[in-house]
DNA sequence: GTTTACTCTATAAAATCAATAGGGTAATAA
DNA sequence: TTATTACCCTATTGATTTTATAGAGTAAAC
């Protein structure tokens, strides 16, 4: 399951990717916009932007923008900031990997076996996938 | 993440699967094998029986066998059985559909435009793997 | 008829994670 | 200088997962 708090993040990432101006928009107005608790939403931008995905401007007028031009965001890079690792198993994760503590050999372990496959399709779809195809 | 519920069971099936005999294969020696907690393990074999994919044999010599032959066994079914919905989001489920209630129009939403595509990797993946292609 | 092993229910503790809430600080523009 | 708004920190609630344990029952094999 997708956490809330990606499907938060990227409910946000689209909705400013979607203004036609680049000028900020304020945590109040996307939370607004797209049913997100403020508080959380706040949580989420501010690890957006300490990841490199957003700017932001504080005082009157400040809000969160974004910095690169939506094509240029890759759903890889995005979906591991926020929901972590892709794949299923950590003993399959390009990223994140780390040896099962109950599996003596994974070359021949059916669960390896299987997330493998299922890690390469869904990193094929975060690979083709940008910011700019989420929004119509 | 995948569960560990998911994970034994999955492993259960694969080392049933490459049994040589059909003989019945205690609860205890597949504990034994995969690393596996019994008890932890025996709710698991129950459910799969419940559901079709095994067959038990109670008494000496008892233990339970896979009752279909390894590659009629569809990993969606075993997927959906031991981890539940394939989709990342109920508003894509096929089996599990739902509504999201903090989306007003699913045809516009950014998530589930995305989430539709990674169900679709998903699913390709299970429907093409069976239970033989786990083993070896 | 005794043993073996599955069946079923219930409980509970520990751990982890998701989600929210509240309060205070710092920067910015007017 | 004042209002606005992002920034930061902590605490709490609730749910879920995982594991362990216990006990009593049932069916089959030998």
């Amino acid at each position: 399951m997708l956490s809330k708090k990606t499907k938060y993040g990227l409910k946000a990432l689209a909705f400013l990717a979607s203004q036609k101006n680049k000028q900020p928009v304020q945590i109040a107005e996307i939370s607004r916009q797209e049913n997100i608790s403020q508080k959380f939403l706040e949580s989420i931008l501010l690890s957006l932007r300490k990841t490199g995905f957003l700017g932001s401007k504080k005082g009157k007028g400040g809000g969160y923008y974004l910095i690169k031009d939506p094509k240029e965001v890759l759903m890889t890079d995005v979906m591991r900031v926020l929901e972590g690792p892709i794949s299923m198993v950590p003993c399959v994760s390009l990223n994140f990997y780390e040896k099962c503590e109950d599996c003596p050999d994974e070359k021949v372990c059916s669960v390896n076996k299987l997330m493998l496959k299922v890690r390469d399709a869904n990193l094929s779809v975060y690979r083709n996938n940008t910011l700019a195809d989420l929004i119509n």
